[in-house]
DNA sequence: TGAGTATCGTCAAGTATCTTGACTATATGG
DNA sequence: CCATATAGTCAAGATACTTGACGATACTCA
């Protein structure tokens, strides 16, 4: 019994890689469990993380490609799903015929505010596993790793991005 | 434009899970384009994480499941891909008609070696960025934390963990 | 010994997330 | 007015999971 306990425990991975999806894994667990307590059953990981981006008072679904990491037809796809449940809606923009204003709804809003509710409830939570000197560390450093990353990949566009459509 | 970039940084979300997702999500692209780069392709984000579990010596499908966070059956199908690429092999456990033994093959450990490089190629990269100092607690802030998880998991399973199939 | 139960692995089907490529409609700038 | 760029959509496919059902083997204990 103990002998089988250590074995999983020593074999585990340990590199930053792991670590981070790891975390990241168990943080999206938790808070999708909580939002589905809190009667938002629809709160998956990517619509959360896109809803993350969307200023509480709309914008252009554009400018939400902007802001995103991943491709205008992702964030479509995800918005269509948004909008199926009732939590966001487009609208024409009346500044260009081709463009679109996403905003939330009511229930969006709600939906919203439950999310910071519980996001601060995990976070508490967190800073009680681990203290909050850990807590804090964590955060500089992965506020450290973004913008350092962030640099390199401007820096790369800058010089010689485009290498990509060769052969 | 100055207008613009600050709008774009200015709206970014900052919670834990946010940042986490997002470092995982760029230490998975980063290794993954480096993978690439050393010919294996082949090597997803998934299956970089189930061959961190699997041992150089082999062991049993069981045993993995055991060690990952994930179901049998996607495990199952991580490894169905893995073995078609040549580079995991399932042989029957002589000790139990029902367990079979995963193991790597020559290209898997050539394989792996080239990750394990790549691997410390990317921490050298990351403690170039924040600095030692903030990586090691970057690594000392999640190590506790899923410590801490695994410690809260084992609790609620010892207590009364089953109360999912009510209603 | 043999019936019940648990474990190991598999099959099948479905969901979520994301990608690429092709396309339409509108805007913009000579 | 035409060329080109931009905003959004549609369609198809890949990946990484999930749940449920199932067959085969092992274990238990009466």
């Amino acid at each position: 019994m103990v002998k089988e306990l250590d074995k999983k425990i020593e074999a585990l991975p340990d590199h930053v890689g792991w670590r981070l999806w790891q975390a990241s894994r168990a943080w999206q667990a938790e808070f999708a469990a909580a939002m589905r307590a809190a009667g938002h059953g629809w709160f998956t990981e990517a619509r959360a993380g896109l809803l993350g981006h969307i200023a509480r008072n709309g914008m252009r679904q554009s400018a939400l490609i902007e802001r995103s990491a991943i491709s205008k037809q992702a964030i479509q796809q995800l918005l269509d799903g948004l909008e199926a449940e009732g939590i966001v809606e487009r609208l024409p923009d009346p500044q260009d015929g081709r463009g679109k204003l996403v905003r939330y709804t009511r229930k969006g809003l709600d939906a919203l505010h439950d999310g910071d509710r519980v996001k601060m409830e995990i976070e508490r939570r967190y800073i009680g596993r681990i203290g909050k000197e850990r807590f804090t560390a964590l955060m500089d450093a992965l506020r450290a790793l973004a913008a350092a990353q962030a640099a390199a990949m401007d820096e790369d566009a800058g010089a010689e991005g485009e290498v990509v459509e060769s052969k």
